[in-house]
DNA sequence: GCTGATACTTAAGATTTGCTTAAGAATTTA
DNA sequence: TAAATTCTTAAGCAAATCTTAAGTATCAGC
């Protein structure tokens, strides 16, 4: 969840970036509006919310809105607004921002309408990896060294389980309830030749393997940090 | 456009009414939370707004929010709340609200703040593209090549369902659900059979087509960039 | 180094999944 | 109401995928 903010007194900046990465999110900052556009058309589809003070020095609030919009239709824009005329605040809307705060705010509702507009998309972690290997769900797709791999269902599963745990061991019981959907085990052998499958296929020849087995409990794949 | 009162006082009650019809909506209100409820719960699918006031003799706000979300999840919710305790708002948030708005408020930030929550499709893209193929949306056209291809609307919708997703994989219950409306699924080879009927009409003879399918899961058509 | 247990590899048979047609329902249009 | 179009169901076929099974290799403890 990243987060631009524009936003030329030092302080607030400071404080909302404080905040807000105490609360997870990766936040810029841009601390004037030619800026706060530049990096906003640059990484436009990577902010999830972009937070416009409505007085910037230069390019002040509205202009940069306007032109976010035209490059990307979907971005929440909040603005900050120090003006409490209302009729601003409204114009500010009809450029096409999705709300707005007034300073001074608490942060905790600042939180709030953030949450708020971002609960529409609500997004789980798409992308793994691991030892050169990316997995990406949305896609459905699988690349080893940025070359496409073709998996089956059962490999592709398999794969995402381990990167799902990488670094840690994956016990076979777990991996055939997880992967397999099967609760009672007597045998679990398949998993043998799917693991056998995933290395001929993602394997570097005369390498160790990428999954390393753990006689008598399972396998693992190590995280690559 | 249709919008739902619960506001107990009267005087505000009115002017929100007559103001809001002023702009074309139509206004129903309910003086009491009880009947709130059962108007918002009787006529659910109808409104496209509901306001409610914080406080309300017998059933509160939060209440009738929480109740109406049990059943609706979509129509927006704005709380009116004379509290200016911040807490308060956040909590109303959290339970399911989409904004709210203090007393004393101007009537035009109301309006705003009403059209910032009913914009859904402003922002929507009309015309979308892939492998050749363009799809209009408002004039419901589609032309491979610059030449106009005819579709049923079936097909038509599940091109859109592809193209809204190009680049990602398209799951069958997703498809069944999007394009059919079919929210249990033990039987979707409808699918098939379109998935066919679209390919006929709009692949390139001797080519590999331009939906892909990736078995065990759906199809996907690629992004062209 | 032997031995039993565990893991690896391979291939054949079983199963699932998707493609294609065609016919009958359900709509829409004339 | 008939005709035409569109939608859904069903069934046969082909191919990819999954599982089983059996033989081979490797490991750990004795």
């Amino acid at each position: 969840m990243r987060i631009l903010i524009v936003e030329d007194e030092t302080s607030i900046a400071n404080f909302l970036r404080d905040g807000l990465e105490e609360e997870g999110f990766a936040v810029d900052v841009a601390d004037n509006g030619k800026k706060g556009l530049q990096l906003a058309l640059d990484n436009i589809e990577e902010y999830d919310v972009i937070l416009l003070d409505w007085m910037l020095p230069g390019l002040n609030g509205i202009e940069i809105c306007r032109n976010i919009r035209l490059e990307n239709k979907a971005v929440p824009i909040i603005f900050l607004t120090a003006k409490d005329t209302v009729d601003d605040a409204v114009f500010g809307l009809e450029t096409g921002a999705n709300d707005y705060i007034r300073k001074p705010f608490s942060f905790e509702e600042l939180l709030a309408r953030i949450r708020v507009l971002m609960r529409k998309n609500i997004t789980e972690l798409v992308v793994f990896s691991a030892a050169g290997i990316e997995m990406n769900i949305e896609k459905h797709t699988v690349t080893k060294k940025g070359k496409a791999v073709e998996l089956t269902q059962k490999e592709f599963s398999l794969l995402e389980y381990f990167l799902r745990n990488k670094g840690k061991v994956c016990r076979r019981t777990r991996i055939i309830e997880k992967v397999w959907d099967i609760h009672f085990d007597y045998d679990n052998s398949v998993i043998d030749v799917y693991i056998n499958a995933l290395r001929k296929k993602l394997d570097e020849p005369c390498q160790p393997s990428f999954i390393s087995t753990v006689r008598g409990v399972g396998y693992k794949i190590e995280s690559d940090e």
